[in-house]
DNA sequence: AACCAGGACGTGA
DNA sequence: TCACGTCATGGT
């Protein structure tokens, strides 16, 4: 038994829920929450309430592949002004207007065409679960993009690992640079799933999870040396 | 002026 | 399998 879920209790105390994932501004969100954008929903698991939204979040996890959550928001903004925030509508556009559209997330030319065939991917399923092979198999969704989409637009218990992640778990003693990421997963996973055998609860758990390590390496792991003023390197630190 | 941002992909060994 | 270069704008 490591020290996943206390963790998990310690980082809730710190920083309370986070309501991801974030959406662009509608009913029910809090745009209050400290040191973030708009669109957050803090203590509430019923999102996505609708297949729009559920493509907003799908946009959001590939725009959102190295690039700062400002940046992202931009895009999507520029992409609602357009009407394309649907995979209808955002197929529809030029090309041109694509990329210029999504130009402030980065990565436009390439960003630009996994968005296109993410809308025919999208499209194809017809409101189905896709399987995480599936995701895999699209160009422009690896394990990090796979994961967020199954764990915040499809509801699905899969942990979401990224780079904060590594970085707080390898100042913590927990594990080397190198290990991949499935094992990474499966280091959260496994006594999350003993500590929360139900599915359902066990999503938002993850998604809170996610969220406050995100937003704890926001304050302590963005800038090297990573885990200086870290107050959970000395409580749980190996 | 570097470095970082809620990574993924193509390549070569 | 895996280390490495590439993709690109925007903030610090």
């Amino acid at each position: 038994m490591n020290q996943v879920v206390p963790l998990y209790h310690q980082l809730m105390a710190l920083y309370g829920p986070q309501g991801w994932w974030p959406l662009l501004g509608h009913d029910g969100c809090n745009p209050t929450k400290t040191g973030s954008h708009t669109g957050y929903h803090p203590g509430r698991y019923d999102f996505p309430r609708n297949r729009h939204e559920q493509f907003e979040i799908i946009l959001g996890a590939v725009l959102t592949q190295n690039t700062a959550w400002t940046s992202v928001e931009r895009a999507l903004n520029n992409l609602s002004d357009l009407h394309a925030l649907t995979p209808e509508g955002l197929a529809a556009l030029e090309e041109a207007t694509l990329k210029a559209a999504i130009r402030p997330a980065g990565y436009y030319n390439q960003k630009a065409g996994y968005l296109l065939s993410l809308c025919k991917f999208f499209q194809e399923l017809d409101g189905a679960v896709p399987h995480r092979r599936t995701l895999l198999a699209q160009r422009g969704i690896g394990p990090e993009t796979a994961d967020a989409m199954l764990l915040y637009a499809y509801g699905q218990p899969e942990f979401v690992v990224d780079a904060y992640t590594r970085r707080i778990v390898t100042a913590l003693g927990w594990i080397d640079a190198q290990v991949s990421y499935d094992a990474v997963k499966a280091l959260f996973e496994a006594p999350l799933e003993a500590a929360f055998p139900n599915a359902a609860f066990r999503v938002q758990v993850y998604q809170e999870y996610h969220a406050l390590l995100v937003e704890h390496a926001k304050r302590f792991y963005s800038r090297k040396p990573y885990g200086t003023g870290c107050p959970l390197v000395e409580a749980l630190g190996g």
